[in-house]
DNA sequence: ACCTGAACACCGTTCAAGT
DNA sequence: ACCTGAACACCGTTCAAGT
């Protein structure tokens, strides 16, 4: 869809996008560098100052993709296990860990703060609302359901939202030790972790599509 | 107590430590070089190589530090307020969210993976261990005086941390929304999501000694 | 054993100039 | 409007040489 004039890119903005993703998932947060990123999209290096104020403007708009990502993952759940929303509290916060494990710098780029000022970037903002959004919808579903414990939704959807973020970011920086990591899978610490804010038992068999155990690391 | 010799320092090492923090604290994790560090510390620049083998070596010691401020502010809580675990386990969780917010970036570097393999620093993951070990201990001994939820002690440790882990971090990293914060106080919303791991009702006005309200981020 | 100074490859950012 | 090339200040790391 770009036009691959020999001068004008066409697209560069997102091309400069997807080849700070790029570069995120081989070589890591360190590895990225704006330099870098406009020699894979095959332009010099102060090409991306026409589209990006800095580095850090850069970073944002790769961290609102990631939650765009997020919100493509989880807005349809809603459709897809109507009238369960157990099941779809459960499912979300599946891919939650799905992305921290899968894209871990990609992650970590989205959540922990490598943007420094994130409310000059509205477009960040946005996104981050709008998937908090939906969280605390479902949350307040599933209190409506008696599924999970009462309280002020907006502090029920921070606790649940930080119960399964700082999961992930225990184990993906290597807080958790091995001994635990080696005795559990992924999707039983999920479910145990969800089973703390539940008035219902969630049973761990009772979809077992995610058998998640290696981590490798 | 370091020998001000002209021209060997004398404790060099731990002088790099603590200039690094001091830089850490002034312009953060971004602003954080080597060798900012060494001119803080009155050396050349390639002096800290003489006791660092690179700049990871340095971040790894800084989080090593951290941990062992933490060790030093929770390891002493039995004895002060013996036979009543859930105290202990309260103002464990609020020592942690102290040091999220009185140092946000020290606070990133010990526990948000700056260090990229934590595996190469024996020291690094000791303290880790023994911080973990602390509250597992801990964990176990209010599911014993059936304070806490019951099920296996390291899973349940885990949950608890990363509760606290995430709450401190999506607050610091500005994921939870102002509308959010400006209705909640620190200590309510930490009392919140710890009655959610608890089975008795732990009241928040029980003590009010820690009043913190504003953010002003 | 501990530290310095020069050197190298890399980076973020700016700016006049080109298309 | 979009991109280039040179320039500047900064950084991590290495290494021969000094004390």
């Amino acid at each position: 869809m770009p036009e691959k004039n020999s001068y004008h890119h066409g697209d560069l903005k997102n091309a400069l996008i997807k080849a700070g993703i790029e570069i995120l998932s081989r070589e890591g947060v360190n590895g990225l560098s704006l330099r870098k990123v406009a020699r894979r999209a095959g332009v010099s290096h102060a090409a991306p100052y026409a589209h990006f104020a800095d580095k850090q403007a850069l970073v944002a708009a790769i961290a609102t993709d990631g939650h765009e990502k997020i919100h493509a993952k989880i807005a349809g759940l809603g459709e897809r296990y109507p009238d369960d929303p157990l099941r779809q509290l459960v499912e979300t916060a599946w891919a939650y860990v799905e992305f921290g494990f899968e894209e871990p710098d990609r992650f970590r780029i989205t959540f922990s703060g490598a943007v420094e000022k994130e409310r000059d970037y509205p477009a960040l903002v946005e996104m981050t609302a709008k998937n908090f959004g939906v969280l605390r919808v479902l949350v307040a579903r599933c209190q409506t359901a008696g599924i999970l414990n009462p309280g002020e939704p907006d502090l029920m959807a921070v606790a649940v939202w930080g119960l399964v973020h700082g999961f992930v970011s225990l184990i993906q920086e290597g807080q958790v030790s091995h001994s635990v990591l080696s005795h559990h899978s992924l999707w039983d610490m999920l479910i145990f972790l969800l089973n703390q804010v539940s008035r219902v038992k969630i049973d761990s068999q009772e979809l077992n599509d995610h058998s998640v155990t290696s981590l490798a690391r």
